[in-house]
DNA sequence: ATGTTGACATGTA
DNA sequence: GTACATGCCAACA
């Protein structure tokens, strides 16, 4: 049966309850949605038919990595200090600084 | 740190 | 409809 909302859709609901200046990290939502779909969140992410309304670059990895980027890894980046979120530039090593202290709780 | 295994949605054959 | 491959990953050895 195809539940109210997609996979996606329930991706999507959880991103937008995240304020401006915090980030989630994948485990997170899949947890959220009752799961371990690390890598099926991400899909649904790229599979993102409305960027930036949905802020799919305010999900990070757990391990305080950026990931990856549709829109490219330095956009990510770019709008992650845009929102005020720290970040540790190192060369091409950009990872979430303090990502416990930023990490946004459902 | 590296390699392998695990869990889930989507697309293609 | 079943099977295989891929993907903005994570946990474990």
């Amino acid at each position: 049966m195809d539940s109210n909302k997609s996979f996606n859709e329930k991706c999507y609901s959880l991103l937008m309850q995240i304020p401006r200046g915090k980030v989630v990290t994948y485990a997170d939502i899949a947890h959220q949605l009752g799961g371990k779909a690390y890598q099926a969140v991400g899909n649904a992410m790229a599979s993102n038919p409305t960027p930036i309304v949905v802020p799919c670059h305010r999900v990070v990895n757990s391990n305080g990595a950026i990931g990856k980027f549709a829109l490219g890894t330095a956009k990510k980046i770019a709008l992650l200090k845009e929102e005020g979120i720290l970040i540790n530039e190192d060369k091409d090593h950009a990872k979430i600084v303090n990502l416990n202290k930023q990490r946004h709780t459902f």
